[in-house]
DNA sequence: TAGTTATAGTTTCATTTGTAACCAACTGCA
DNA sequence: TGCAGTTGGTTACAAATGAAACTATAACTA
């Protein structure tokens, strides 16, 4: 291959750093387990994790949906109008405050999630099958370390 | 808080799934390295990652560096063109193949490379600086094994 | 060497996403 | 009350992104 090294300007490599592989396995990752829902169920990945949240925290607002999903309150704004539009989420307001929606799945919604989690796990079993046990535990706890801290546990 | 739980239907906890927890790791740390240059330099991330390519790797093709960056053609090709048209970028034409085009940094492109570079390696001490040393270790370990064999050093 | 297929790169268009402005409802306080 | 500031949520517009079509060159094949 016809390219010269630049050693006294100390390039990044790129294959080697933290960061850059930290995207490319989250895009990969992400993306293959996207790719079940998708199509299938015409279903984004925010929706997605809109839907994820509503499945485990019944009645929430939208901006506590954001808060839990890590993504901005637009973008869950948006999600959620797909969402009651195609009957998977119900959204009433709130009863001392009329600004707040109170947020849950429908049995539809239900339907889907009941469907999707099981391939989520499988895909998240899949990813820990290529390490061995005691990565595994390691990474759990790497990551968990390295989440900003108003998104732990 | 009102929230009911749902444990007949098995919902995933989204802060202990692993694809999400990268996901949010991912990109809690590319955007803290992305604002340290993109209003300094109005360089975006793409940009970069195209820049750190050709520095490693001067002479590389378009292809080639959307190969390295894993970004597809036409991202890279956007890239290319804001990067030549600010000077950061040459390209010629390939001697024996009027297709492809021969890339490498200006002097201006080096120039600021040699500033973004130290940083974006500062932020990632930075983020290793929350592991033991044990585990930074096991990390660069375990992402090594995650990523896919198309990417791999 | 004509005709087909493949490759490098760009352009076009539709969709997604992010930012800022916005409206309506609530809160605090004079 | 009534006005200032805040919060929940949506809308509007601009920028980023992705898929497919397109141009030009190169490679292969009969």
């Amino acid at each position: 291959m016809p390219t010269r090294r630049h050693p006294d300007h100390a390039p990044l490599e790129l294959e080697r750093f933290l960061p850059y592989q930290l995207s490319i396995v989250s895009n990969t990752v992400s993306q293959a387990i996207a790719d079940d829902y998708q199509a299938r169920h015409d279903l984004s990945v925010t929706e997605w994790r809109v839907m994820a949240v509503l499945a485990r925290f019944d009645g929430l607002s939208a901006r506590e949906v954001a808060e839990r999903t890590a993504m901005d309150k637009v973008a869950v704004s948006r999600a959620l109008a797909r969402l009651v539009a195609a009957g998977r989420v119900r959204r009433h307001i709130h009863a001392n405050d009329k600004r707040r929606s109170v947020l849950g799945l429908t049995a539809a919604g239900w339907k889907i999630h009941d469907e999707v989690a099981p391939m989520a796990r499988q895909r998240e079993r899949e990813l820990l099958a290529r390490l061995a046990p005691e990565e595994q535990a390691w990474l759990r706890c790497i990551l968990d370390k390295l989440m900003p801290d108003d998104h732990e546990g």
